[in-house]
DNA sequence: CCTAATGTCTCTAGCAACTATAGCTTCAAG
DNA sequence: CTTGAAGCTATAGTTGCTAGAGACATTAGG
């Protein structure tokens, strides 16, 4: 049985994050010590595992709870976790194809200026010019910072 | 002289978002009209559109604050501007990488499941597998328990 | 001119997915 | 047996918005 920071250290999980999951119900009532201390099976760690690798990819925690809630129920057809995954993996090539664009973006405005000033810097240039913009009006999902 | 509503559509910014904004002093306070509602400047909106854009181009409100206070003394050099772009560009980059790695990942989970069950998902499979895990937080002595 | 339908106002609370703080208790090493 | 690390709970903060309530302003139609 692992104590809590032990499960972190293992899974590279922190601490808060690992009572976060449990709180909101991703990672089960952990049992306790006599003296109120969470402890974890192996098979806890592995779901923690699950989880963080999930993560890593970019699942959400919603999509993780329905692939969790998946994979406890083995005998059922796997065609809703593909679904997910096919999800995540269009969400992930959109995502690719808007950062290439924007790195194309950076690159022309990253320019060396040496000793010029503000107002012939091309980064502030570039970031006001609407010409540059694409002008229509939808909100691309800016994505979260990680 | 715009209202909210007008400046919002005009520069694909919701209206909640401008108000945001000038609370956490983004947008300078807006002039009011008799009624107390807020007008805008062909100014003021060329400013929302430098942030709209610096946000589509991933920047943190914090960057865009910085190029804001650069661009409003254009005297100084723009060497500033310049590194602030530059990190963003290296961001960028990172992000870039990771994601390309990933969607490499999901392309080999997602598998053509006809009526497969989930014991034998790859989905799943692929998310528990530690060996296929790419960032190793598991310390040798654990490790070596499994 | 009146009314109804929008639009705007402030304020508060909520979202994801954590992270940090405060003030305790418990545990393991020396 | 003592000390310091690690654990506990509870609450609040983070980023960048978004949504709701309830009240006031503005505008278009009749």
């Amino acid at each position: 049985m692992l104590t809590i920071g032990k499960l972190g250290e293992a899974a590279g999980v922190k601490v808060p994050t690992i009572r976060y999951y449990e709180q909101i119900g991703l990672l089960p009532e952990a049992e306790r010590s006599a003296g109120n201390q969470r402890l974890y099976s192996r098979k806890a760690m592995e779901r923690l595992a699950f989880i963080r690798h999930a993560r890593d990819l970019g699942f959400t925690l919603e999509a993780i709870r329905d692939l969790l809630s998946l994979s406890d129920r083995p005998d059922q057809s796997c065609a809703a976790a593909d679904a997910i995954a096919k999800a995540q993996l269009a969400e992930v090539e959109s995502r690719l194809a808007r950062l290439t664009a924007l790195k194309a973006e950076l690159e022309r405005m990253v320019v060396q200026c040496a000793g010029g000033k503000i107002a012939d810097c091309r980064v502030i240039e570039v970031l006001g010019d609407h010409s540059l913009c694409a002008t229509d009006h939808r909100h691309p999902e800016i994505e979260a910072t990680q």
